[in-house]
DNA sequence: CACCTCCTCAACCAATTGGTTGAATACGAC
DNA sequence: GTCGTATTCAACCAATTGGTTGAGGAGGTG
């Protein structure tokens, strides 16, 4: 699981991590200030936070003895970028498809069409 | 990890079912087609595609025998839905703390003019 | 210096994951 | 009914994950 966008997506599975990330989108954070929320211990946040940073989704300075923690927005777009080029061709795809089936609809309408004033003459 | 989002993001964070979904892209497959680039075990592609059915980015008809994999494209937009909303956000935050910096930059800037011309006073 | 705060490292643990092999099911063909 | 093909289920295994606790390290403050 060591590529980029596989990283990206694991750390995006986890939902405290996601959460972290919601909250970073306001603003800069500490650690102890991002671990507030949760019931967990603070090593269990620093290891979120590694696997943020590992993924690039978060950047941390150093400050005094606090660590700064920076959400790094335009990775996500990384990850929107493969969804999105995927979604788009499937959807194509399907748009043709049914541009195709209404064709053949259209052509059966016509068969029943033809069928009926073939009936009417009788 | 039993949320929707997160059995989303898990799933597409393994390199061979990103490649099952992008060969789903072109169109509907069974599980021996796909099953035959790889160089693991069919049961293993059976897993892969469990994982991603139970992710609501696949679903599976029966065909005879055959069990074709259809993808799902609509899914993938719950995705780009979170990822761009944060996205958007976080880059706005950005753009407006520059504006904020460039003003403090266009101040320092008229205070240095300022001083500069106190010393041509001279 | 000693002390307190913020944070990481290390070792451990239970649960999950991605893979295996072997047996079982479902269905069409002979 | 028997055979072959397509697929899943079950049991197992090693590696990874998300959590814990305990022991530091780095850096201000008395």
């Amino acid at each position: 699981m060591s590529d980029r966008l596989s990283r990206l997506f694991a750390a995006l599975a986890d939902p405290t991590r996601r959460d972290i990330v919601t909250r970073l989108v306001v603003g800069d954070a500490t650690v102890s200030e991002l671990a507030k929320p949760y019931d967990v211990s603070l090593q269990a946040v620093s290891k979120h936070l590694k696997v943020l940073e590992e993924a690039g989704l978060v950047s941390r300075s150093r400050e005094a003895q606090r660590r700064p923690v920076h959400l790094e927005a335009a990775v996500l777009a990384e990850m929107t970028s493969w969804i999105h080029r995927h979604q788009q061709a499937a959807e194509e795809r399907y748009r043709r498809l049914d541009a195709v089936l209404a064709v053949l609809d259209a052509d059966l309408d016509a068969d029943l069409d033809a069928d009926l004033d073939a009936d009417l003459d009788d």
